[in-house]
DNA sequence: CTTAGTTATGCTCAACTTGAGTAGAAAGAC
DNA sequence: GTCTTTCTACTCAAGTTGAGCATAACTAAG
């Protein structure tokens, strides 16, 4: 050990640290596909570019704490379920400073991502276009609901890339795929929202088969309206089931 | 957006910023049980407490860059492949002030870990108690080789714990299993890690029969030697056989 | 009112995976 | 040579998955 890093271990206020930011992937599903809700940067650097929502961690907040800040002042959402997702700490990766930044993601239903877009912070839909398969990773873009692409700024692309493997990952084995959904839902409705996380399509009957045989839903007696069809059950997620 | 939160996000500089550390768990196999590599503490606070080797980020290093150097001047160890796990961001997890730590995990073959005993990095051996059955998660403690407990110093049981349960949840479709053994092995000594990372025993020939059909491991048509019953053969890990 | 169109739901069957047990092979110890 | 122990391959039952078919339930068109 040098001189010099045993006195940064022991004196670490003496040197200059990084500055220390939360950034969230708001996702949700839009017309059957990933999407997040983007903020566009009016300011250099990056100016037009979009951006995913954050804000520095303050000295005397939490890491959740940061997160939960910037989901109600900066994305104008009352309540979602946010979880860590990496830290990104590239030297390079913002041009103004050096920032390392927590990731943390939530998954919205329907209904609240509607509702934060039409919310006076200025979020925009971007539909996720993901070019691999499975848990492969690599990069992903944006695009605007006409498709058009979405720059997306600093390295933010790489933070919805490692949401998306997340979320993938962890849709087989929790409840992942129930959070994007309303309260009552059909089971075409959970595939639908499978199959949009997943990007591939699933067998039918073996799809049905697994969630009931699985015990985390529950069906609720009712049945949906309006449809021009026959009306599929409705199901509510049943967290005792998981136990 | 308040006044004060808009100049936070554009002259942060301005205000006062967690210190950023990272934090290393070194796991290892020792006696057929998970273990961690811990240093005790000489200084307040917490003196007498074991902790995970650590160090502060420097304001042009990455976080692995932090995690690599901390790797080798602190723990005396040259090379081994570092995953970042989480980031813990408690306020008061360190009593001396705000510190926001970046964990990463190391896996040591059983050669590695013994070498990094060894050296003058005053590391000792801690294995794992894990009172939790697959990846639900809860605390864990540690114990010398003689069974007398250590006590753990900061969150670091919290974050010990994280790791074997990450550690869990990757084994099945990763390569994380021949991470902890040398190059050739026999699927005896494969079986004997996968049993220590879940903590739970697994059928024999099922085991086998999986392993040998993934095709990540390819005989190398040598048996080991010095057995005192019939030798078996040796693998290696094949990484083509991952795509 | 009847029929066509469309989706939901339950059923069956083959293919594949997993848990468990048995039998022969291969080495050292005596 | 015989015994002991482990490795390895094989078989069989039980469970899971992919795929298709038949019937039920509903709306809209005629």
């Amino acid at each position: 050990m040098t001189e010099s890093e045993f006195l940064a271990g022991y004196d670490p206020a003496a040197y200059e640290r990084p500055a220390l930011a939360v950034d969230l992937v708001l996702l949700g599903i839009r017309a059957g596909r990933l999407a997040a809700l983007l903020l566009r940067r009016g300011q250099q650097p990056q100016a037009g570019l979009w951006a995913l929502p954050g804000g520095f961690v303050g000295i005397a907040e939490t890491l959740d704490a940061a997160a939960e800040r910037v989901l109600r002042d900066k994305a104008g959402i009352g309540r979602a379920r946010l979880e860590q997702l990496y830290t990104f700490g590239a030297v390079d990766r913002d041009p103004r400073m050096r920032i390392v930044s927590v990731a943390y993601l939530a998954l919205l239903p329907e209904a609240a991502f509607v509702e934060a877009l039409a919310g006076g912070a200025g979020l925009a839909a971007a539909a996720l276009v993901v070019p691999w398969a499975g848990e492969s990773g690599g990069p992903v873009s944006a695009e605007a609901d006409d498709g058009a692409p979405l720059a997306l700024a600093f390295d933010h692309a790489d933070i919805l890339a490692l949401a998306v493997k997340r979320l993938r990952g962890k849709l087989d084995y929790t409840d992942v795929g129930f959070a994007l959904l309303p309260e009552h839902f059909t089971l075409r409705q959970l595939q639908d929202v499978h199959a949009a996380i997943r990007g591939a399509p699933l067998n039918k009957s073996a799809f049905r088969r697994r969630m009931r045989d699985r015990g985390w839903i529950a069906p609720t007696g009712a049945r949906e309206a309006g449809t021009a069809f026959r009306p599929a059950e409705l199901y509510r997620f049943d967290r005792s089931g998981q136990f």
